[in-house]
DNA sequence: GCAATAGTGTCTGTCAGACAATATGCC
DNA sequence: GGCATATTGTCTGACAGACACTATTGC
């Protein structure tokens, strides 16, 4: 650190929330619409400032994440990164920690204190650019949702999606869905099963709706999925280079 | 965000510094030991607060590792994470935001504005325990050996611990280095050159000490490796589990 | 029976890991 | 030649993707 005798400029923290879930088999983000300035009227991510000097960063997602989406049992909370470019709020100086939430199906949000309005917004609209975020939102959606893809393949994060009891294919439904491609059933039902400590049997193994009933899972004490899931490799071409 | 005649507690920002290189083909971490207080006299990473109000937090990050590294050209710099518990720093609520940073075999470091000394230390020295860290720097060194571990996984930052022009067994000697694990060369050869666009051939296909002289490196133009390098996947065991 | 979904078995191409064999330098 | 390192070739077991087939429900 510095010198002591200088004095070290401070700065607004603010927590910003990607809370992602499944409506209808596609990936939906939270948003809201902005109720005070700057950015009157634009649709961007829940979030807040610090309630004060001494609350925790995560403790302060929590609050914001049950304040703004109603929810008490939060399933999945993670930090995205820190995004503070001089100039990103008219305020002054601000730094936004965004977290990435994962939710089984939420009820329908309504408008909190600072949103004239509240809802679920398809994510693919947002990376198409046909909704327009405040602040640098876009690009944290965009962060958070490429998070969320790469750590279905390495976690267990796809059961965060569900409810507690699940079937297979529901948890393949999560998968494609933010994936973004269809799956094999049969081959994604051998590859779950094979990867130790991922799912756990639940009790009755019947249920359903139409078909044979399938057998229910909870989610296994493993967080760390080893084998790792792949995603199918199918575009080696547009992957990044440069 | 939140209500605008409410006032939102400010805070100090720093930025914290892992710079990572490898020393006689051992994993190393800069260390500065504090010229100031708090944690006078204890080692810890190099970092320091923003500069001015309106400075860019990686423009700082840059800037520190100039300052603390004496290093022009940086190689690789990327965020690491936020690190802000309440209480971690006592001259009030600091938020720090760490950056990994790779760097080739710098040179021996000489002790900055506010540090008493700065030295490489083996990133296994801090990782067992014995050598203890001001603040929660341990922490920070940890996530970000992590960090580099795993992406030398799925991106070509080994090559940033390279000198411009390298063999593939220099490139093997980081691998091994970082994840801490020896692997066949001839393997090893065959697989990073089937990777499209991770090294280019260079001019002159010789040189080296002992034996018959090496093809020579350098860089390719794609960042993101696909198919990626995996870790030999020996411990399936002692993966995280719960 | 038929439709629909769940779950199993088998084949095949690809690829990582083991390791033999060859190439090219220094002494 | 002998040693050391680089580079190529081959074999083998594991596994992902394709897909035929069986099982169990509702109608």
């Amino acid at each position: 650190m510095n010198d002591d005798r200088w004095e070290a400029p401070r700065v607004l923290l603010a927590v910003d929330l990607v809370i992602l879930t499944l409506r209808d088999s596609r990936l939906h983000v939270l948003l809201v619409q902005r109720g005070i300035e700057p950015f009157l009227g634009a649709w961007a991510l829940p979030g807040g400032f610090l309630g004060h000097e001494q609350e925790d960063i995560l403790a302060a997602a929590r609050r914001e994440l049950r304040e703004e989406a109603s929810l008490s049992a939060v399933p999945h909370l993670e930090q995205l990164g820190v995004y503070g470019e001089p100039g990103r709020d008219p305020r002054g100086r601000v730094i936004t920690v965004a977290h990435l939430a994962i939710a089984p199906r939420l009820p329908e949000p309504t408008a909190g204190t600072d949103a004239a309005a509240a809802g679920w917004t398809p994510v693919d609209q947002i990376l198409s650019g046909n909704v327009t975020l405040a602040f640098d939102h876009l690009r944290i959606v965009r962060d958070g949702v490429e998070r969320a893809r790469s750590k279905l393949e390495s976690s267990a994060l796809g059961t965060a999606f569900c409810t507690e009891v699940f079937t297979i294919s529901e948890l393949q439904q999560v998968y494609e869905a933010v994936w973004g491609t269809p799956l094999d059933p049969r081959n994604f039902y051998r590859k779950v099963q094979s990867i130790p400590g991922f799912l756990l049997e639940d009790g009755p193994p019947r249920r359903t709706g139409n078909g044979r009933p399938a057998k229910t899972y909870r989610s296994g004490p493993r967080h760390d999925l080893y084998p790792p899931m792949v995603r199918s490799a199918d575009g080696p071409a547009d992957r990044g280079a440069e």
